[in-house]
DNA sequence: GGGCGACTAGGCAGATTGTCCACTCATTCA
DNA sequence: TGAATGAGTGGACAATCTGCCTAGTCGCCC
């Protein structure tokens, strides 16, 4: 039918940047929703043949916009109530990636960025309770290189993490844009 | 063998608050290793019982502990190379929910948080280039009830979402713990 | 002692996977 | 214009896995 490629956009080293199609999207839609579909089952759902669905799924993968089908963990069903973002400022001299490498070894540390603006680092962390999160920021203030912290906490998340509005947009993008 | 049963630490609502065990713990870390391996090859890898490993999973998700299986998209595979961290302040008059809902329309808006400390919202957005960016939070800032806004702009992400270690962790807390 | 939950080991029919093939259609380019 | 190329279709195959079931063992708790 409409025989729409997605072209890779550009090439930045040799990482393909691409722009999806109305199909990838709609497959990684229905991924999304019940992910242990086969892919049997989505060619069906989707209306095209199973090759179709086993090539764009491959190239999805291999292009890295799918990185993978990990579980997703809930941290709260594990006990981990309290979310915050802890922002760091570090000795500069010794640089950011020794921090960042130290803080990685604190297990309620999920993510480090380093940033702009008043801070150098920042990270999202979990705890069990309030207290909880005294401790684990003590243990980041502990760290070496780390002069300072301030905190703030997540008291609700009315838009848990999401990419899929994004993914569904990218083709429309790309059909408005030349 | 050691017959550990990973029992529910406490209730809320209906939602059961579990310590998995270290069996739980490997099942998640095999599974985010090589997301496609199916029951039966895992409960050769782990050395258990097809039956076990399909009662573990079984669990695991009737809990929440695995919220899905969801395909693993990278913002940055579809060409959205800057993250950055917007702080909001609103008008409280007319709440937190009304605004993070407008906020949820905007696909480049990944994540929304109500936080503590000077701002009311916290949100993650992604954007194609800088001046993408000055473009969403444009958006941002056009939502009705947003009064101001400040960026945190992400250069980079030493370490990037992860909960495995937090996986790995609770199971030994369990054992140190009574 | 009996009940209960978790685990092992096995069996079975049906569905799915990975991997072929031949063919069509549209686009690109010499 | 005509050949080559890439994407998709529809079908086929053996090998494998799934969902579901049974029976028996082990450890724990009332």
């Amino acid at each position: 039918m409409d025989n729409l490629p997605s072209r890779p956009a550009r090439t930045a080293e040799n990482l393909y940047i691409m722009t999806i199609d109305e199909l990838d999207a709609r497959l990684i839609a229905l991924l999304s929703a019940e992910p242990r579909l086969g892919v049997l089952e989505c060619s069906r759902r989707l209306g095209v043949a199973r090759g179709t669905v086993q090539a764009r799924l491959d190239r999805l993968m291999s292009r890295g916009v799918i990185t993978g089908f990990g579980p997703d963990i809930s941290a709260v069903a594990l006990g981990y109530d309290v979310t915050a973002f802890v922002l760091l400022e570090i000795r500069q001299v010794s640089g950011h990636d020794p921090v960042a490498h130290r803080l990685a070894h604190i297990p309620e540390v999920l993510e480090v960025h380093t940033v702009t603006g008043g801070s150098d680092l920042m990270c999202r962390v979990v705890a069990r309770t309030n207290a909880d999160l005294q401790r684990v920021i003590d243990e980041i203030v502990e760290v070496r290189g780390v002069l300072r912290t301030s905190s703030i906490v997540a008291l609700d998340t009315p838009v848990p993490y999401r990419v899929l509005p994004l993914v569904a947009d990218v083709p429309r993008r790309a059909m408005r844009e030349p």
